[in-house]
DNA sequence: GCGACAG
DNA sequence: ATCTTGTCGC
């Protein structure tokens, strides 16, 4: 009997077709909010990714959903987002008399039946969860692994870089493309680029190319829920990574050392991350995903962060796969 | 109740 | 993340 924890990514829920299951259900007297839906769908930190879906811009890479019951969801206060006039179907329910917030009182409605299916990947994270410091199982470090996700339309590339340590030597491109299956939501990286990440590496290692520890674009332990995409993939492949973010998920910056370092706390005080940064440089977010400490994880960074804003491997995990996800054939 | 929100 | 040209500055 296992009790090592999950191995394998969870079953991605088709998000769209679980948000139409919900507006499904909204009586035609009735309306609701973006907040209530994601709720429904078992976190309200989707509800941007619920406003955007059904109300937001046609922008590159996220279609917008087609729901005949899209005119029923509102602002919590009842407004209407930028960009849209009321439907008629809003209007002959009286909308927005006597005013938005006083009409959507009478009108509201959220008694949705739901299996939250959001609900499911947070407990599959929570058993990820780095609750205590990870031990170092990272011997001397021969190889350092990149790894980064960039999009197309109805696209995602994962990248893979391997470079030598300390030459330098890039030792191993490759990218991988695949459908995207899961929305961004702040929290949920993983199971949007999980899969990709995963796959890109394990042609790599059917090649006979490995790592001794993986750079992941996003985070690791400094997660609201303390399993961010670096944990999620070090978990799944046993192996060290590190997580290496542009900007700050959660957390709050602790007072900075004087080469402007600062250690980045979860609510109880507890470290669960570093700021790090350079001269004339944007700070990155390190923290750890899996198998070795936060220390360890910050020097390695430092001794492959060189001239660019990101560090190498990562930098060049990013370069391949934006380049071929550009490319007009791969659509 | 408000705001914050990796890629 | 992506959509987008030139431009300001080390
Ligand atoms: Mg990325």
């Amino acid at each position: 009997m296992s009790r090592d924890g999950p191995l394998l990514p969870p079953p991605i829920p088709d998000l769209e077709s679980e948000l139409c299951r919900l507006l499904d259900q909204i009586p035609v007297d009735r309306v609701t909010t973006y907040g209530e839906l994601a709720t429904a769908l078992g976190d309200r930190r989707a509800a941007p990714w619920v406003a955007r879906s059904l109300h937001g811009r046609p922008t590159a890479g996220m279609s917008m959903l087609e729901h005949p019951r899209a005119w029923s969801v509102v602002r919590r206060d009842g407004s209407l987002g930028v960009a849209r006039s009321p439907e008629p179907e809003l209007l002959a329910l009286g909308y927005p008399a006597p005013s938005p917030t006083n009409w959507l009182t009478k009108r509201r409605w959220a008694e949705f039946v739901t299996r939250e299916p959001l609900r499911d990947l947070i407990e599959w994270q929570d058993a990820l969860s780095l609750r205590d410091d990870q031990p170092d199982r990272l011997g001397a470090v021969k190889t350092i692994g990149g790894l980064d996700v960039s999009y197309g339309t109805n696209l995602a590339v994962a990248g893979l870089s391997i470079m030598d340590f300390p030459s330098g030597e890039c030792l191993v491109q490759k990218t991988i493309a695949r459908r995207p299956a899961f929305p961004y939501i702040p929290g949920y990286l993983s199971f949007r680029e999980l899969r990709p990440m995963l796959e890109a590496v394990r042609e790599a290692a059917a090649m006979g190319h490995r790592a001794d520890v993986w750079l992941v674009d996003g985070n690791g332990r400094l997660h609201p829920r303390g399993a961010g995409i670096a944990t999620a993939v070090g978990q799944m492949l046993r192996q060290p990574t590190i997580g290496v973010a542009k900007s700050l998920l959660c957390g709050r910056l602790d007072k900075p050392d004087a080469k402007g370092c600062a250690p980045i706390l979860d609510r109880e005080g507890s470290p669960i991350g570093m700021m790090t940064t350079k001269p004339g440089r944007k700070p990155l977010y390190v923290s750890v995903g899996y198998g070795l400490t936060l220390s360890r994880a910050v020097d390695i960074v430092h001794s492959v962060w060189r001239q660019h804003r990101l560090p190498e491997p990562i930098r060049i995990a990013d370069g391949i796969s934006r380049r071929r996800a550009r490319l007009p054939a791969e659509d």
